[in-house]
DNA sequence: CAGGATCCCACAGGATACTG
DNA sequence: CAGTATCCTGTGGGATCCTG
């Protein structure tokens, strides 16, 4: 509006400190974090249940994602003071809004992850040595 | 349905070679991808300006992110072979898939991200040395 | 103009051992 | 049970230089 020539930008207008497409994925996308959240969409769990329920996962990872999600507001830590301690963590009100983006992206992939894979199967099979 | 009690389960149960969160993710969490996605909202443009538009992005980066769309099936691109070159890129069909939940985020970070800031901001200063 | 080829480093994340 | 503390490695990505 306050420029009055249709010349395209020539400064940078797209950046990842602004962007909120990146900001999103800079929370939600170290290698653990969708899967701790998925395993917390059905309610609390404990920290022992969701080590076992995450394939792959080692206690250092578990409790680094679960550490960074809590500072982020988006999880809860619930301890019972008891010997031994029993921890269970949760979504807060604010994890929960992540849920609704977080179920389209998983529709996105029920409905084209295929066509991703047939997409590199023959980009592949293009760029290969014959 | 084919287990009888209400144990919850011990074997693992999420992977992240099956959790759709985490499959679309590992397309579009690489550091510069969501901002590539996201100048091609507009349709089509070239190498050049995509560079210069995305603040801080090395030819390198830009380039190998493309790459790896292009191959995913989510962007074409398209070569007019004049010398100089005139390249351009733009979302595929299936890459304009994307969009849709892509916004969302988009939508979730101008809604909430400055919850996330509080919620940080809480946090370091509990858990620093006072 | 639109890249390719190299070199290099920080840091995410794995393995292992120990603890209140 | 629910973590810490260390040590270590792979690789994503930056910097730089070259080319059809």
């Amino acid at each position: 509006m306050t420029s009055t020539n249709s010349i395209k930008p020539v400064q940078p207008d797209i950046s990842i400190s602004v962007c909120g497409y990146s900001k999103v994925l800079e929370i939600i996308s170290n290698k653990w974090t969708a899967l701790v959240i998925y395993s917390l969409e059905d309610g609390a769990i404990r920290y022992g249940e969701m080590g076992r329920r995450i394939e792959g996962i080692s206690k250092k990872m578990l409790t680094q994602t679960l550490r960074q999600l809590e500072r982020d507001g988006l999880v809860q830590r619930d301890i019972t003071p008891s010997i031994p301690p029993i921890v269970a963590y949760s979504l807060t009100p604010l994890g929960e809004t992540l849920l609704q983006p977080m179920r389209e992206l998983n529709q996105w992939t029920r409905d084209n992850y295929s066509l991703v894979e047939k997409a590199r199967a023959t980009y592949d099979q293009t760029y290969t040595q014959e």
